[in-house]
DNA sequence: CAAGGTTGGGACAAACCTTGTACAAAGTCA
DNA sequence: TGACTTTGTACAAGGTTTGTCCCAACCTTG
């Protein structure tokens, strides 16, 4: 416990605008000792970090902390945590992607992303092989995730005359949420990022680079199945843009092999280098 | 929700622009705080960007806006003209969903799915049936779309603790943007749907119901074999509540006949009529 | 006991937002 | 061409929000 002099040290708020935060805006009302005294815990000195972090963003703090509020930060626990949720029910679904695009405000997407989401889709793999997870409640999740990342998406600022990037998904993938997460990010660097969706045959990915003229094709190979897939897009696109560069995520991206380039498991790097390989800068 | 200065400097377009373009053209006249700050939601401010970004292509502002807005535009050559536009390859997405966001904005969202969303979709089939329309195009308008519906769905206030809707895709329909329109409707009118995606087999529909207690169900028919897939749910939800309500929409509605209801193609009356039938008042 | 931290509340300047008016640059039209 | 409209931006006068400061009284520690 921390008296409120130890948590403005902690937190690098000074101690009067926590009082004031607490007036003002009733945050995280403390224990008091038997003379008054506030004691501060470490969660109250977390959400304190996350209020400043908003703060520092440009958020008014009354915004900030209603919006922190409203979507508890102890409700977004860490990603095991919250495949465990969906897995015995007991996450309200709508209240956690709430707070998921808080959570986008208050840290780096691309952090949220590497730290949080490609983990708990890893995690959430592993329950739904030992049947812990239905088809339907992957399904609800997989939607409540992607209108949640096309908010991203959407509000992802483009330049347009750069490189253009196409990205989509093999015939017979469906697993949009890494791909889009990753078309985030890059487009968030303000790169011309093409989404084509899911399921895509090669000789569709074809017709889309004769359109586009894509610098670059990402894709994902989450299945040893997906690999043929792959050399296929890879193909007909070459036909079309015979220099294209093509970038490839997933499980199973390393088995690929030349010249197709793994994207490895850290989205943010990955989104850098391909920006670096085309020769923008980000 | 973000004050006027937030909005400003995440859209880029400047707060005095924002006021004179509300004064002007009554551009999505925000929430107030008691004080009388403007607050805008996420919605808004893709409104800002759409607006922006036409303006950016040329328009006037005026017309991005009132153009839009005005009853005497003609919608259904102007959906049609979308179409042409996709198929001869002339249109440029990124504008073209700009139009649509700003339609939004400043008509009755049921009344831009009416008229407008639901005849696009009509002559989109027509195109792609004549073959004038590729996959990967269809593809990626779709991801658009689905995006764009996808921020009015998350923007639209729940309130918890009413009647819940399940809504979804039977096994093999993968077409999900009439039914994420209807949602949005639904969800705008305080309902609390529960949108499970696409391509969902009976007995995960099953499933689904188990956890959710679904008041009704909807899903829609367009094509002659998904005829059984409707009756397959119907009985799934049915063995586990037994008095639940099923609406149906898309081509083939009508084909299902007794009890599933038929939801016809005017989604803003059908919205309605739900929420009667549930009694719920809207 | 002395020194230093904490309590509440009031006060205040800086930053932000409000409405309304004004104006120059650019476009439109007869 | 000249008159008129449109549009982005600027400014003034006034209200709101917010970080910070002050102060007398109280608490904790050495």
């Amino acid at each position: 416990m921390y008296t409120i002099g130890q948590a403005a040290k902690l937190t690098g708020i000074p101690a009067e605008t926590l009082r004031a935060w607490e007036r003002r805006y009733g945050l995280t009302p403390p224990e008091r000792t038997n003379a008054g005294y506030r004691l501060y815990d470490d969660a109250a000195l977390a959400t304190f970090r996350e209020v400043g972090r908003l703060v520092e963003a440009g958020w008014k703090p009354r915004e900030a902390v209603l919006a922190l509020k409203d979507h508890d930060v102890e409700w977004l626990p860490d990603a095991r945590e919250f495949v465990e949720g969906i897995a015995s029910g007991s996450l309200d679904l709508e209240q956690a992607t709430a707070t998921l695009g808080v959570r986008f405000a208050v840290q780096p997407f691309s952090r949220v992303v590497d730290e949080w989401l490609l983990p708990m889709l890893g995690f959430l793999g592993e329950e739904w092989a030992k049947g812990r997870i239905s088809v339907e409640q992957e399904h609800e999740l997989a939607a409540a995730l992607m209108r949640r990342l096309g908010l991203v998406f959407e509000s992802a600022a483009v330049q347009r005359g750069g490189p253009v990037i196409l990205m989509g998904l093999t015939e017979g993938n469906r697993h949009e949420l890494g791909l889009m997460a990753f078309a985030c990010i890059v487009r968030s660097a303000g790169l011309d990022v093409r989404y084509l969706g899911p399921d895509l045959p090669a000789e569709e990915w074809g017709r889309a680079a004769k359109r586009a003229r894509p610098a670059a094709v990402v894709t994902t190979a989450p299945s040893q199945a997906d690999l043929p897939q792959v050399l296929a897009v890879l193909d007909a696109v070459r036909a079309i843009v015979p220099d294209v560069v093509m970038c490839v995520g997933g499980q199973r991206q390393y088995e690929v092999g030349e010249p197709v380039i793994a994207l490895g498991h850290r989205f943010g790097e990955a989104a850098h280098s391909l920006a670096q390989r085309l020769g923008v800068a980000v």
